[in-house]
DNA sequence: ACCTGAACACCGTTCAAGT
DNA sequence: ACCTGAACACCGTTCAAGT
């Protein structure tokens, strides 16, 4: 006579998700996860292969959904206001699930690309080349999106320690990063 | 009788620096730290207190070299040169470190800055407000800094996967930066 | 079909006993 | 003083046995 499922993939996931947004990814065990979705930790390795693989379909769910975030960010039109948006919405993001996007970030693991991912790569690239250019759009992300990334890992990792204001930085870094990027007028030319 | 020493803290840092960087901060075990040294893993805790705490010195040593490579590079007087050449020096040490450089910059650890890191922190800002004035130094170095710490983190990581020249893109992405936070030169002006 | 207890190999860490 | 084997609690993972 079969057992019946307790639990779901989907299920370890989320609650994968949220213990290693509580207590940090050392103190995500199997056992604990089991605990929370209310089976034996031998359980699990039906729905997952192991450990590293709870862990990629973690990142996928987050990645999926910072994308997700993204992408309903960018809806002005204007490269610079969509820009900005992207910016925030991603900064907001990590804020909200800094373990998680800590981990996203990190050398190590590449929890493989999910479609909207790419479609938000795709996005930013051609909202870039509306500022920037086709010939230096790729260019201009990769200026662009590394300080994003740099400034966000180092205001939740505490590397600030010479105060100031934080939100006065970043406006200022994100301003003088779009001056920076953007192809200069034509109209303006003598 | 007293037993003689067999190792040092000296010795297991290095050991420890050692294993970190060729097989991985999780591959990183007391045992195969003592093995590396000529002990048992119970003696290494007459010198560090725990694994954490072995974890602090060895980020500690790296911290202290990164600043002395980054100190060693600034040796020009101009501003534009020495910021090009510690820029350099850091990605170059991200580089030849991966691995330490990666939990170096991570959310979890403060690795209690050395006198060295929290020198060069002073240089670099000085630098920074030779270029872009003393008024917007530290806004200035937080739009220069990030970008510096997220491009290397995206290229390590991989994350650079559209193509194009990475060299390119670091020349093109360190020359937009620095010209965006120079203070306007007041004899350019009408 | 899925769930479970028992077991295994491994890890960080402690400690009494050695020299 | 420092080193060690033995031991403990914990972890990821496997597997035979249950329903």
């Amino acid at each position: 006579m079969p057992a019946h499922a307790q639990t779901s993939t989907d299920a370890i996931v989320a609650a994968g998700r949220r213990l290693l947004e509580e207590r940090g990814a050392d103190a995500l065990t199997m056992r604990d996860v089991a605990d929370a979705v209310g089976v034996r930790a031998p359980s699990l390795y039906k729905r997952v292969r192991d450990r590293t693989d709870l862990f990629r379909l973690i990142l996928e769910d987050v990645t999926d959904e910072l994308a997700e975030a993204m992408d309903a960010a960018a809806d002005s039109g204007d490269p610079v206001a969509d820009l900005r948006a992207m910016a925030e919405a991603y900064r907001a993001f990590a804020h909200a699930n800094p373990v998680a996007w800590g981990l996203l970030i990190a050398p190590q693991p590449q929890p493989g690309a999910t479609e909207r991912s790419v479609r938000i790569s795709a996005t930013l690239l051609l909202t870039v080349a509306a500022l920037a250019g086709e010939r230096d759009a790729l260019l201009a992300a990769r200026t662009l999106v590394p300080w994003v990334q740099g400034f966000v890992t180092m205001e939740l990792a505490g590397t600030f320690r010479l105060g100031g204001d934080v939100e006065q930085a970043w406006r200022f870094g994100l301003d003088h990063l779009l001056i920076a990027i953007s192809r200069p007028d034509p109209a303006r030319r003598p």
